[in-house]
DNA sequence: GACCATTAGAGTCCCAGAGG
DNA sequence: CCTCTGGGACTCTAATGGTC
């Protein structure tokens, strides 16, 4: 690239004679008061990133075949390591001339001048033009290119030709889009005095507006701030948008599995070599492996989320295959977003991968205990919900509301499966279960499942007196018919007890008074126990039986 | 970004009933 | 008798939010 600075003689007094550009960022005083070299080197930096000086081409100084730097910008771009700025293009195109900072950019960034090159930082595998400006000594003395001049013209404005026409693709299907979004507010804005449609469009931009019209449009980008975007948190979107989130998570999540060829339920392979190792290797071929050794920066992985964002986007280029979620124009997604869901369903995979086994023993155990209590804390809430449907029967029979006592973290818990599996296994679990509940014959026990009920330890005789009250009298009230729907055995009094102490503390009467001096004598626990015997327990139980009978004569069992 | 607990929702299993 | 459908209970998956 020529610049001012960037004459082709290297004698130092060819230095000292250029005309020292000072950077409009430094006032002349301070100027004045630089060094030579610093000014230079100053000089140099604001004409290889910019001026907003005017600068007028002298042939005398600059020679008869160097161009003016900052009249067209297509004529400096035959190196590999620079791409055209689109936006300049674009105006090209348009035939208007940006004037003002564009926005969006630093202050610093905002220098640069229109149409300038910036380089291509990413995939540069060439020195930057500047660092080229700064090594032009030594690069002098390297041997003379073989190609007489015109020839290297020929061949740089080849080279040039061939990006130059992959950039216009990228850079006119920009502009179709910008066009489209043009139309839509010529659609509600009838003032609108933008380029006609079509006029002017390459061909592609053409094909590819014709292939737009057998399409359902997708959302746009956003052109103010009404429009919710699905990469914002979920408790910043609205309702609709969460749903809408939630779909293309969804197809992300699909995709991401389904290039990489491992279904639901499936376990992720612990890497590409085991994978080649497993045998099928034809098959695996043609599958992505994600790489969970590394993050989501990681460029395998990267190219797996690129590939993800780019077929589904693909896929819902169709608009017989956009789910209804996904059609709300008040809701903007695009490729990017279906990048950073790709993201998130990674990361989802990643611990997936990581509860393996054969990767992290201890993560697997602590995955399949998570599991358990999971399945423990959904049995509590269900509990809860039966329970709480029995209250008005309570009610009506003993005269007192016990609505107050129902929570899911006082439930006893229930358990599918032995205590440890390393001391007893599920199969002589069972077997036990059943003879405690007179069922001995394996064809018997083929045909039943049970669920082992965990007395908790904190847990007054009285409290657990009155659950067990309201859950024989659901049991009861079910028919026939529905208590066959639940085929699992309940057996109680098995001996199996739990210390695990609830986070809530219960009501006075509620607590196994010794079992709270043990463990305050332990100390281990005085923390989560501090508030324990501080409620006063409720009228009609406990010491309420007490005040509630004088008040209303009232006595339980009644 | 890892880890963990919680949550929503989908999947699975089993059964009953309707209809051919 | 077979198939389909719907419902309930239970289980599992993946997302989410909070904390470190």
């Amino acid at each position: 690239m020529y610049s001012p600075t960037s004459s082709t003689s290297s004698s130092s007094n060819m230095a000292t004679r250029q005309s020292l550009i000072r950077p409009d960022y430094i006032t002349p005083e301070a100027w004045a008061k630089l060094d030579r070299t610093v000014q230079l080197n100053l000089s140099k930096l604001n004409s290889t990133f910019g001026t907003s000086q005017t600068y007028i081409h002298d042939p005398q100084t600059d020679g008869p075949r160097e161009p003016n730097p900052y009249l067209n910008p297509r004529t400096q771009t035959s190196q590999n390591d620079m791409i055209i700025d689109p936006d300049i293009l674009e105006q090209e195109r348009l035939g208007t001339t940006r004037s003002q900072p564009r926005r969006g950019r630093g202050r610093g960034q905002s220098r640069v001048p229109s149409g300038r090159l910036i380089p291509q930082q990413t995939r540069s595998r060439t020195p930057s033009r500047s660092s080229q400006h700064q090594f032009s000594r030594d690069r002098s003395r390297s041997p003379p290119s073989q190609l007489p001049l015109p020839s290297m013209l020929n061949e740089v404005e080849k080279r040039f030709d061939a990006q130059l026409g992959m950039l216009q693709e990228k850079i006119y299907a920009k502009f179709s889009e910008l066009e489209r979004e043009k139309e839509n507010r010529s659609d509600t804005n009838t003032n609108y005095r933008g380029p006609s449609k079509r006029r002017g469009a390459s061909t592609a931009a053409k094909r590819a507006a014709r292939r737009r019209t057998n399409h359902k449009a997708l959302p746009l980008p956003p052109d103010d701030d009404t429009r919710e975007d699905l990469r914002m948190s979920k408790s910043e979107l609205s309702t609709s948008a969460q749903v809408a989130k939630r779909c293309l998570q969804k197809l992300a999540r699909n995709k991401f599995r389904f290039i990489c060829g491992i279904p639901k339920g499936t376990n992720w392979p612990c890497s590409a070599q085991d994978r080649e190792d497993d045998g099928d290797n034809d098959e695996n071929e043609d599958f992505y492996t994600p790489n969970f050794l590394g993050d989501v920066d990681n460029v395998e992985n990267q190219e797996i989320f690129a590939a993800v964002a780019a077929q589904v986007f693909n896929d819902l280029q169709n608009a017989e295959d956009v789910p209804d979620e996904l059609t709300n124009p008040d809701h903007h997604w695009d490729k990017s977003t279906i990048f950073e869901f790709a993201k998130t369903s990674f990361r989802g995979f990643k611990e997936e991968w990581k509860k393996q086994p054969e990767i992290d023993p201890m993560k697997a155990k602590r995955g399949l205990e998570q599991k358990r209590l999971l399945r423990w804390s959904s049995r509590r809430k269900e509990k809860v919900k039966r329970l709480a449907m029995m209250v008005p029967a309570y009610v009506e029979e003993y005269g007192v509301d016990p609505t107050c006592l129902l929570d899911e973290k006082h439930m006893s818990d229930e358990a599918s499966g032995p205590e440890d599996e390393d001391v007893e296994t599920k199969e002589q679990w069972k077997s036990r279960m059943g003879s405690m509940m007179g069922i001995s014959t394996p064809a018997a026990l083929m045909n039943v499942r049970f669920l082992e009920t965990i007395k908790p330890n904190w847990r007054s005789d009285e409290l657990s007196d009155i659950f067990l009250t309201l859950h024989t009298s659901w049991w009861v009230s079910l028919t026939a018919k529905e208590r066959e729907g639940y085929n699992f055995l309940r057996v109680r009094d098995t001996g199996r007890a739990s210390d695990v102490i609830p986070l809530l503390a219960p009501f006075n009467f509620g607590i196994n008074q010794r079992w709270l001096e043990v463990q305050k004598s332990r100390g281990e626990n005085s923390h989560i126990l501090m508030d324990w015997n501080t409620f006063q327990d409720p009228d009609g139980f406990g010491e309420g039986v007490e005040a509630d009978a004088l008040g209303d004569e009232f006595q339980p069992g009644q």
